[in-house]
DNA sequence: ATTCTTATGTACGGTATCGCACATACACCG
DNA sequence: CGGTGTATGTGCGATACCGTACATAAGAAT
């Protein structure tokens, strides 16, 4: 593993001016996340908030006769635990590492007292917040009215987008706990896109070959998700520097 | 009509300290919203905040192709426009009143300003955000799992909670847009629902008659979001007056 | 009362997905 | 190298909901 894992791979930390990310080192503490963690339980207040560089974590409920749905994925775009500045603590749903990878984690309290003193840092959380609520919403949405072929689409390009690479390391199952879907389903949906040659996959590792392709077929919740992040959140480091030197 | 309509008729800013409603009552205004206004079309950002008294209002997503999915409803236990705190200023999805009554009314900058400068309103925004947050994940579970039957109680159940009476002022049609699904499904069920003798409807106004046995044929979706409610914004007149006379 | 609009009832084939039961085949491990 | 666990393929009836077409009836307008 060579990966440096400076703060600015999460893009939230990134997005803050030098003097505000210098300022919170000292209580950022970068941490391994590990496949099926558990970060946050139903229910369970969280002790830390965690900005992830290279891990992926799910928000998933989970329904009373077990039956599961991904509500929103959240990956180096972003921040686990949104329920700390917000002042709700838990919720009911929990968090689940999807992807094994890295972090920055931040003691609740330090979150919570940034949130409060730094207006920058709580303008950041807050359009993350409303970044992260256009996801839910787009879940819902694309459960009442898209088939499962688009929904794998969009949960593909959803997840790719917040991967390092192009190879995911899922199995059908997982995927059909996230959709909240039968597996044979996503069998069946994954086996016609690579038969078109937009995706391959063997045995628990599944690669996007063509993402234009998955474009085509997706339907328009990513792109409504993929421009509100790209609107609430403007990526730091697109060209030159990042930020270009505000501070005088 | 003979409602008062004094402040704390919303849950909002019936939960706010009096000093803090009285420094904000000289910039509320008390509105009329009429059915079928639309209060924020999708990608425009509104010019004011709407904190509904005896007024309920729905977030609604309208796909490319015509189809719609209510997000949440909002009446008087919230307000319309976070994302004019939250700093995105608009949303992809519109919001729509779907009860005519009144709310009161705050110019965007206002709510933008107290929002920053007064910590209990950020507090109680930010907790009131999280309880949305709840609504529109469950919306998405439900969506995923769980049958028209139980959706359309789930849908009843939330909108009575909001409502100033048992009887509803709606058709079939519209519920069928509002929960995403044919206008014949929502009337057999409710059909199903009247011969329980749970409710009972005629032409556009639908009684709500036994709450209690709405509430075993309900999924869990809606108890989550009730508690979730009630745990984030505890009612603040529950017992005797509410808060006992606060002005002069 | 009569007409008209619109809300609700009914019916019927179509389809996406489910639930289940298995077959196959890959990759790892001894 | 062969066995074993697990990931994926396949088939089939069941079902919830869709799409469409049309019938009925309540209430408003004349």
């Amino acid at each position: 593993m060579d990966s440096l894992c400076r703060p600015d791979e999460n893009r939230l930390l990134a997005t803050l001016p030098p003097e505000e990310v210098n300022r919170l080192l000292p209580n950022l503490e970068l941490v391994t996340l590990h496949l099926g963690q558990v970060m946050a339980d139903a229910g369970q207040a969280p002790t830390h908030a965690y900005f992830p560089t290279t891990a992926i974590v799910s928000m998933v409920y989970v329904t009373e006769n077990g039956d599961s749905a991904e509500i929103a994925v959240i990956g180096n775009d972003g921040v686990v635990g949104i329920s700390l500045f917000l002042g709700g603590d838990r919720t009911p749903g929990c968090t689940v590492v999807h992807n094994a990878g890295q972090a920055y984690c931040l003691p609740s309290r330090h979150l919570a007292a940034e949130f409060e003193r730094r207006a920058v840092v709580m303008r950041l959380l807050l359009r993350y917040t409303q970044a992260l609520v256009t996801q839910i919403t787009q879940t819902a949405v694309c459960n009442r009215h898209h088939h499962l072929e688009q929904q794998l689409c969009r949960w593909l390009l959803l997840r790719l987008e917040r991967s390092v690479t192009d190879e995911l390391t899922v199995t059908h199952e997982i995927i059909s706990t996230l959709l909240g879907v039968r597996r044979e389903g996503v069998s069946h949906e994954a086996r016609k896109l690579q038969v078109s040659g937009l995706i391959r996959y063997r045995r628990g590792k599944l690669q996007v070959l063509d993402r234009e392709g998955l474009m085509r077929v997706v339907c328009e919740c990513f792109g409504v998700v993929h421009k509100e992040y790209e609107r609430l959140l403007p990526a730091p480091d697109t060209g030159q520097g990042p930020r270009a030197h505000h501070s005088p």
